[in-house]
DNA sequence: CGCGACGTTGATTTGCCTCAACGATTGTGG
DNA sequence: CCACAATCGTTGAGGCAAATCAACGTCGCG
């Protein structure tokens, strides 16, 4: 399956856009081959460009005071990834945006998608609904850090995203939970005492 | 200023509707006054409508295993609010919005608004615009919850939002920045020992 | 006026971090 | 293809930020 099919299985799901429009939507990205621990987005860059994942695995994260990393987000295949906060607004970024794997995606610049968005009602929407999702998962995963525990947390994850779970390195999963890469271990390795 | 004049006044910042759009808009929404304490949205029940607020405030939170309460989100005058996990998807809701004080706001229903986006491709720019902010407003929280501690997330609350804080209740803001009570008091008043 | 909601303060506890040391695995240059 | 260095994960000891628990002051309002 080539990444052109990708993108278009993915855009079918919305039941929106005719075969046509499908096909032009595709055609305003261009694929790229990002080797491992490539930088597709880095602080004080501005974010030129949303990246939707063929193949491959990244991550997000921004650096805190303390010089520790934390974990904003992955995406795999089929999934999209860029500092969102940069690319909308189009300023400096605060993130940075690397390659866990040799990976293949399709990109497309916020010019071309501002024509895109432009061209066609239908566009406006997709991406109007990709906000959406976006937003709502944003939120749940909110609740879930306001809520729960480093462990629960953990435990929670691995069940809804197992597959995610397994190609990731552990200091990534830990600094998305929230906690520390010792911390997680111990978890994983049943060293934290329950009640 | 009715409220009608304060949502044409919100809209008229993105530059985008001409003024009988912006009519058109505006008549899909309801006034509704609202008390203190009383619930826009409360679990199980699907969220029906997105809400701008006129006057008053209002938080949203969901209350944890343990009995307490996390709060996702407020909203004072030219903010919306809903469920929005619930309103976008129309499935049951798990979070409560309530009022904070008599309030004024102007509604919309989701069968309403997805009229509204159909119609016009304006429409649909303006709330595709509404969640990308959103979205990016929370990967921001998101950030200051991971990397910050208690009292900068508290000093950068006070500095960001002034006006906001003053209205609020300590409870409701000590669960939006992720602490207890007790330990945002000892915060406020410097009993908190500092390095 | 009295009750319930809200905020404060101190004592104690705890979940998670920090630091340090050490295997295991991966990657890389000679 | 091996040797050595990084990178990654594990384990334990000790420490700290924030939670919990408990008691009490205060204010608004029915």
């Amino acid at each position: 399956m080539t990444g052109a099919d990708k993108l278009k299985s993915f855009l079918e799901k919305f039941n929106l856009l005719t075969e046509a429009q499908i096909h032009e939507f595709v055609a305003s990205f261009t694929e790229v081959k990002v080797k491992k621990r490539q930088y597709l987005v880095q602080p004080n860059f501005t974010a030129k460009s949303r990246h939707f994942v063929v193949s491959g695995a990244f991550r997000s994260f921004v650096v805190g005071d303390k010089g520790t990393d934390h974990t904003i987000s992955f995406a795999i295949e089929d999934w999209w990834i860029t500092d969102y906060n940069s690319y909308i607004y189009q300023q400096p970024a605060t993130m940075f945006v690397v390659a866990l794997e040799d990976s293949i995606i399709l990109q497309i610049d916020y010019q071309q998608e501002q024509l895109l968005k432009k061209s066609n009602h239908n566009f406006e929407t997709v991406f109007r609904i990709m906000a959406e999702r976006g937003l709502a998962f944003q939120q749940r995963r909110l609740i879930s850090n306001l809520t729960q525990t480093a462990e629960e947390r953990y435990d929670h994850f691995i069940e809804k995203y197992p597959q995610v779970a397994q190609r990731l390195p552990q200091y990534a999963l830990a600094s998305f939970l929230g906690m520390t890469t010792e911390f997680l271990s111990k978890i994983r390795n049943h060293k934290v005492k329950r009640k």
